[in-house]
DNA sequence: ACCTGAACACCGTTCAAGT
DNA sequence: ACCTGAACACCGTTCAAGT
């Protein structure tokens, strides 16, 4: 069901080809993390190396076909908790949800932060998105009260990026702890 | 006056090539991040490739070399703020300064991260120590009053490498923010 | 005791030739 | 319109042969 579908209509061959590699670059970059090599999984869907950049010519190309329509549900997502009861915790929900999609495979808060600030990344459209709903929930939180005003969205995106990062590092819960504490650090000290 | 000394002595040659390969690691890595190509590091030290590693059989080696005795004094800097009159103030000028120097080169974070945990690895002793004085100053932190009980030396040693990790992606200045917002989540609501 | 440089296995990327 | 596979340039690591 959420099988990322090509752009356009594509000869059947090419169609069975785009889906094998999508398929093996997922379960290899969810095992491996997305710096995996392309060569191999262009081996492991039976399929020339060539094929592989005939479909995807860069590997954010890749990571943007494996992941881009779960970005912009994240996004979705942010924007209807901008009507949660409390501002913060609206916030906080979403955050660590986000935490949690960036740990789908090791290596994707870099390619977070470098998409969101590189404008030809395949990644960028998707990662603004995110961004711009980080921004919504930061401006509820500061107008709220609930938020220091010195907060921004930048701020929220690299937290999220770096507490995956650091939950691919050490351990998992390091990664929780980590967005735990930053969040709170946000908050308007009572 | 900081060149890193070989543990014992050497041929007149083999100390040349030894401090030119530390030399131009020290520069590229600086330049270009500690993943540098270690070929082309031998290759500017003016040195065949095997020399490199009958000098240091691996990066981190080359990397223990390069930050070892700077490490350790990171670590006798800690125990140093123990004094500090504030103990909460005394954690945070050091995390600070811990942090910079996790940015000395682009990568360094993920090194300290994995050797810290990787007993094998080259920089785990000087991890451990720095580990060590966190324990300390947290413990001190805690007693006090002025830090969350539930703040661990892990926490703060994460906190540490991944603000220096988000300064390596976005910008430095962001890596300070982040550093600075976990910090306040350590501190003991008010 | 140390250095050299070739050897091996691997990778990303491009592109002419095929169908 | 798409695929193939060779070609190129690069890298990490090892090791026999030299001095």
């Amino acid at each position: 069901m959420d099988t990322p579908a090509p752009r356009r209509r594509m000869r059947a061959d090419a169609r069975r080809n785009y889906e094998r590699l999508l398929a093996e670059a997922a379960t290899a970059f969810a095992e491996h993390g997305a710096d995996f090599s392309l060569e191999e999984i262009a081996r492991r869907a039976g399929v020339a190396n060539g094929t592989l950049y005939g479909h995807f010519p860069t590997r954010r190309a890749l990571l943007e076909a494996l992941l881009g329509d779960r970005m912009r549900a994240l996004a979705a997502n942010g924007a209807d908790l901008l009507d949660h009861p409390s501002p913060f915790d609206g916030l906080a929900v979403w955050a660590r949800t986000a935490m949690s999609h960036a740990a789908t495979y090791r290596g994707l808060g870099t390619a977070f932060m470098q998409a969101v600030q590189d404008e030809t990344a395949e990644l960028h459209t998707a990662c603004q998105a995110v961004l711009s709903v980080a921004e919504d929930l930061v401006a509820r939180g500061r107008a709220a009260g609930a938020v220091r005003q010195d907060v921004t969205a930048p701020d929220l995106y690299a937290l999220i990026n770096a507490a995956a990062w650091a939950g691919e590092q050490g351990s998992a819960p390091q990664g929780e702890r980590l967005l735990a504490f930053g969040l709170d650090g946000f908050r308007t000290p009572s």
